[in-house]
DNA sequence: TTCATCCTTCGATTACTATCGAACTATGAA
DNA sequence: TTCATAGTTCGATAGTAATCGAAGGATGAA
């Protein structure tokens, strides 16, 4: 008997740990199947059947049938935004887990989050932008500065289109396995773009790592250490 | 035993009716007491008091203390970002309260929404920007065309200090008297404060009511008229 | 001091929902 | 067909948390 659009059942809907869990790994940007899920939530294939089938139903997450598995994924960039809120309000407050990431040390050097460059790569391109004021960090969050703009048009990037588009520019994201931020929002991916499209690094297929060439990753340790 | 920050305990915070009906109640941007608070959810003051103490925990409210109230806020721009995107999830997705809104027709006419104007009129302005083709919808949600870039200077907006901080320009909310769209972000908050500084509009003190002036009103309709 | 108001703490109840074992369906492989 | 794998449905259990009545501070007013 209240007010507006029903925030609490969306909120509910990942409120839960092991829902959490889910749409945390589904944020990899990649289509996981059922139990992919459940392994990455720790419950059973039942348990893991009816959470999806409540996010599926409050259309937090699409499913798509392809042969006997069902691959599901964020059914949307407001979702994705949500999820990067959320991080960042709970490592603000202090509510982060134990585990500190995965064991893989190609993950952990360098891999997508959903679709900007994390891992220890990403927190040294974080790092790296804040040492040479081409970003700005405050309160209120991230922001590119002037001399970031200027940066910008000359590394290729057209600011003006992404502002186009809602998605802010610059996000800041916690990382799991480094434990500090690392750059997210459109122009953060606009960035790992840029390093694809310069031959800098790929992304390996079926995998989030992220590989860079020994010749991009001398280009991006001037980039960043310069 | 799982990766990163909590997701899952801070949505769960927002995921409760009670508690999220006293954070919308918040989003005005007015401090309340605990008791009106308890109103507005429909609860019993124990019940209020015992979410009021989770919120504060979780570092979603700050209290203020005075006299022998309390008052409570958001606790930062970040609660705020986090209520509008859930509002615009679940708005897409279809999840809304019965109730229509306030029976006080001035609130339902003009008022504000954390910063920025919402109401009949608030939904005037999103619709008369959008048909002037100053803003634009598509599916990622909204953004300033070049025309509309064109206005916000002439109107005495200064976009590049407002791109300056991690805010979205724009944004979509939706209103829960009218049931339509309204425009927030740093650049809906920026109109409104023009509105103000230009005299066409005041804000009433210990109410979220927005009134105009009759010239004010004018000028309004042939700007989102016109 | 006495009273009223605002808010909290305590305790008991109730209702919800996450969880898993077991059994079932559907798809693909041999 | 037979078997294996992926996923779902059902039913029972258990743990959690929202709720309110009753009682207890704390602040301000008279």
């Amino acid at each position: 008997m209240k007010e507006g659009p029903d925030i609490a059942r969306v909120a509910a809907l990942l409120g839960d740990p092991a829902r959490a869990n889910m749409l945390t790994a589904l944020l990899s940007g990649k289509a996981l199947t059922a139990s992919e899920l459940a392994q990455e939530a720790g419950v059973t294939p039942q348990t893991a059947s009816s959470h999806l089938s409540k996010l599926e139903a409050g259309q937090i997450v699409t499913p798509r049938k392809q042969g006997r598995h069902r691959y599901f994924t964020l059914s949307g960039p407001d979702i994705v935004e949500a999820l990067e809120v959320l991080m960042g309000i709970a490592s603000r407050v202090g509510h982060n887990r134990v585990r500190t990431g995965p064991k893989d040390p190609e993950l952990r050097h360098a891999r997508v989050c959903y679709d900007h460059l994390a891992g220890d790569m990403g927190v040294a391109l974080f790092n790296g932008l804040s040492q040479r004021k081409l970003i700005e960090v405050d309160l209120n969050g991230v922001a590119l500065t002037e001399a970031g703009m200027a940066f910008a048009a000359e590394f290729g990037i057209d600011l003006a289109a992404l502002r186009k588009h809602r998605r802010p520019l610059c996000r800041e994201c916690l990382d799991w396995s480094a434990r500090q931020s690392h750059l997210a929002g459109s122009f953060g991916a606009a960035l790992l773009d840029r390093f694809y499209d310069l031959g800098w690094a790929r992304r390996l297929s079926e995998s989030r790592v992220v590989r860079f060439s020994p010749k991009g990753e001398q280009a991006f340790r001037e980039l960043v250490g310069g």
